[in-house]
DNA sequence: ACCTTATGTTACCCGCTGAGAGAAAACGAC
DNA sequence: GTCGTTTTCTCTCAGCGGGTAACATAAGGT
């Protein structure tokens, strides 16, 4: 691969996503870290991406300084992790949700764009994301939240009150076995709502930082789910409380699957 | 093979592929690596391509990352100028829908982001440039087509059936004084004439290359616009039809405004 | 026949890449 | 807060492949 065309490839992949460490873009691209770190600093005096410990992210728009540290970079790897392993429960031909949110874009980018399912989103970025190539892809509609670059409101409600779905990929802000999933925005908790009760099958992608965490409105129950994908270092008894209530628990580890 | 057949071709493959080395370029055309090279500095001195080491990649308009993957926007200069003159017509608390297409995500670039008003789009590109500061943004919500980036449909139309706007800034295909505004796609003139129909004031954006073309479905008669903004050399004929059905027609100049 | 232009060859130079040692930063525990 | 540990970053060096430039050769034009 020429150096150009490499620097381009870093350039959309940390754009895309929110951020990528560097291990991950050397193992992607196939180059050593030293020559990841030399293509970093160059793009960043081009003031196309921003470095920050263990990785990249995208530049910042205003002030919004994110200043990312080690940990949030190590969430990447995490999500990356849960992606992985929640793309092997897409099967041919089904309706699939992405809920918004930093996980589930690693979800659909991870997806294949080969046509061979209808994406449905709520969110803009997912939307672009996941119609990159060939799959068909609808949005909702709504109001964009800008914390979250979510829809919601009464147009995404009234669409999710008349939609049906084969497979959720759900994010959550925080997950706890009291309190179940909950989330700090009323009308997003809404729409959360909505999603879960019209998918047959619903996957919970959320590393292990969400667990334990408690917000605002509960949107679903333990016993909505039937499947946490998860990564990093999850308690028993939380693992025990969802395995009670009939939920498929997944720890995906962070090793690189394919050397 | 003549060397200037070869350097067309060169620059085609290159373009082609986002990028070729030296060994492949000189392998498919049957020339020595030396007179690849040769050629790769003449072409890059004039422009038509960017040297790496390894090969070549096409140029890139500016640093601005957005130009890869997606083809590069074609007359940018004409697209910018109608733009800032486009911004000038927005006001104070109002709600404005914003087309897709490529111009109007020019006039989405250039709009301010202060909070001034409500944008609702029907493009999840323009949903994401629209929302990055203080803007409410909302989308109609619909299934997206491919080449256009533009969401349609019955959720789409449904959403412009029940909302209204105090201004539009509607992008066209093609625009010709006796067929009106036309565009390829069915669906997506049903709902760029949808959108008309709710818009108070409606603002066309479009180039002169548009002008003249002609397409499938006519969305628009020219009496439904009330300012039409272009760039480049409009014909006394199209400006004097428009001005009959009282269309300010508005010629902005590509004219760099501060240097 | 001579010159010009185009192409290939060769030898040398330079930039890119990867590995490793030391410095710096981030994190967790106290 | 401070400390120690771990990870990442920076810097340097060496190897390798690509780039450059000078030269040789061939083809076409004058």
């Amino acid at each position: 691969m020429l150096p150009a065309e490499r620097k381009r490839r870093i350039v959309e992949l940390v754009t895309a996503a929110d951020g990528r460490s560097v291990e991950a873009l050397a193992d992607e691209l196939g180059y050593s870290k030293a020559t990841i770190r030399r293509d970093l600093q160059e793009l960043e005096s081009q003031g196309l991406i921003e470095r920050s410990h263990g990785g990249a992210v995208p530049v910042t728009s205003v002030g919004h300084e994110q200043a990312y540290g080690q940990k949030e970079v190590q969430n990447l790897e995490a999500k990356r992790a849960i992606a992985e392993r929640a793309v092997e429960e897409l099967t041919e031909g089904q309706v699939v949700f992405f809920d918004a949110g930093t996980t589930t874009m690693q979800v659909a980018q991870s997806a294949p764009k080969d046509g061979s399912m209808l994406a449905v989103t709520n969110s803009p970025r997912l939307a672009v994301e996941l119609g990159k190539e060939e799959n068909d892809v609808k949005l909702t509609g709504g109001t964009l939240r800008r914390r979250t670059r979510s829809l919601v409101g009464p147009t995404a409600e009234s669409f999710l009150e008349r939609t049906n779905f084969d497979l959720l990929f759900l994010g959550a802000n925080a997950v706890d076995v009291e309190t179940g999933l909950t989330t700090p925005n009323e009308e997003e908790a809404r729409v959360k709502e909505l999603m879960v009760k019209r998918a047959s099958r619903v996957v919970l992608v959320a590393d292990a930082t969400k667990i334990g965490e408690r917000s605002f409105v509960t949107f679903a129950d333990l016993s909505d789910i039937d499947m946490f994908i998860t990564a990093g270092e999850i308690d028993d008894e939380t693992r025990e409380r969802f395995e009670a209530e009939d939920v498929t628990v997944v720890v995906a580890t962070p090793e690189a699957p394919t050397l």
